[in-house]
DNA sequence: CCAAAAGTGTTTGCTCTACACCCATGG
DNA sequence: CCATGGGTGTAGAGCAAACACTTTTGG
């Protein structure tokens, strides 16, 4: 229970005794599409420091806990939900990030299908939790802004790259909702024709058959992911 | 000095005691390109678990340094080297990747110059270091072999899509240099003309004026890279 | 019949690929 | 003068961007 060299061997005895254990924990960035905006779950902090400014959700790993049960944990304990896109993000240690001492914290971020939000926000209501625009956020804890921003870099990226973009929709969806994904997140239009054609091309798409009527309008073919499976970078 | 509630603030006030804190090591995966070779640093382990195994350099993280500030003490105690392309690759926390108790460990990745490191494999002499091709690695400790595979995923990434190759040449090259360290790395012929085409469209490149013999052939330009800062996709 | 989103092709420019020969040097 | 790597251009294919009208529906 007391690792003395690992995970090297650099044989200088002179560190066989209790090495300094700072603390662990893990956060978890929770993004989301809801009106029309990419949106993050974030919660009021009840305590010092930072007390009433906004943080993200987090918590220490446990002992036989692996980070990323750890992250699933938080995530399910935060939003109830599970089975949802979770990638880790970056692992912060500056020794001053916390006031109280020494917490070194890895940072996951999780996508959770538009649809789930209704229940989501609904079951975060009892703990102080908000889902706020990325582009409207509240004053923060800690570094988080830093963090936010680093993971919404990250998610821009993935989503040009890779098929990420499926995580925020539900099983079924049209063209047209995979394509207010994009030019929420990224930011700018796309065209409409050029979008199907290269989604279209990709292949990582089907058509169920059905159709939905959403207005006054002409009813829209559904898709469904191919597999759900991500990426063809799978390298973050 | 006892945080205890970071980085979040989920009143559940069950956790205000101690909290679990595994050990968190960083690791260094330290890459060169010696005799037309990707390689990496590696050591030789002199204690148990898996004495005699080879392993990765890294050691623990001390109070107030950050995890890159362990990062570089940890190159510069293996290699004499400051300066060079460090990247954080990926936190690895199974519980079990050591039999002794639970490492946490933070790996960075290097890229060192190929001509330093004449200097370099001589100074890592008097502690069991080695450069290994990465595809012929010895048998590895831990979970070794995994981070380096990952490692190796992501530089390829970042070759193609990055101006990492950069960090793997002296200040001053020929664009053949260039070309080699690619075709290493992502073990595949380029065509010299296309190459060169691409590589000077980019503008990152310049060349210095000055022309260098290397052969009984024709001399070389060479280049000297715009601005000693990397990548347009400066995430991840 | 009107409003609103769904759906659909073609042209143009650009980027990537394939490909072969002359040049400068040292021995 | 020979061997060796340095250095250069062009044509064709494939991909990305721009762009406008018809269809289906509910009210």
């Amino acid at each position: 229970m007391k690792p003395d060299k690992e995970p090297t061997t650099k044989d200088n005895g002179a560190e066989e005794h209790s090495y300094y254990r700072p603390a662990v924990a893990v956060d978890v960035l929770i993004f989301t599409i809801i009106n029309e905006k990419l949106r993050i779950l974030l919660i009021k902090r009840g305590i010092e420091p930072f007390l009433g400014k906004w943080a993200i959700p987090g918590g220490f790993v446990r002992e036989n806990e692996s980070l990323e049960e750890t992250a699933i944990r938080e995530l399910a304990e935060e939003t109830g939900v599970t089975d949802i896109y979770l990638e880790q993000l970056y692992t912060f240690g500056e020794p001053e990030r916390d006031p109280r001492g020494r917490v070194i914290s890895v940072a996951y971020y999780a996508l959770v299908p538009s649809g789930k939000v209704g229940v989501l926000s609904a079951a975060t209501d009892v703990t102080e939790a908000k889902w706020f625009p990325v582009n409207d956020l509240p004053e923060l804890a800690f570094d988080h802004r830093q963090v936010i921003d680093y993971a919404i870099k990250r998610l821009r990226w993935k989503l040009e790259y890779t098929s990420v973009a499926y995580s925020l929709l539900e099983e079924e969806f049209t063209l047209t909702d995979l394509q207010r994904i994009y030019e929420i997140i990224l930011n700018r239009p796309f065209d409409k024709r050029n979008f199907r054609k290269k989604i279209l091309s990709l292949n990582l798409v089907e058509p169920t058959g059905k159709k939905v009527v959403r207005g006054v309008h002409r009813p829209a073919q559904t898709y469904r992911f191919k597999k759900r499976q991500l990426s063809l970078v799978e390298i973050t």
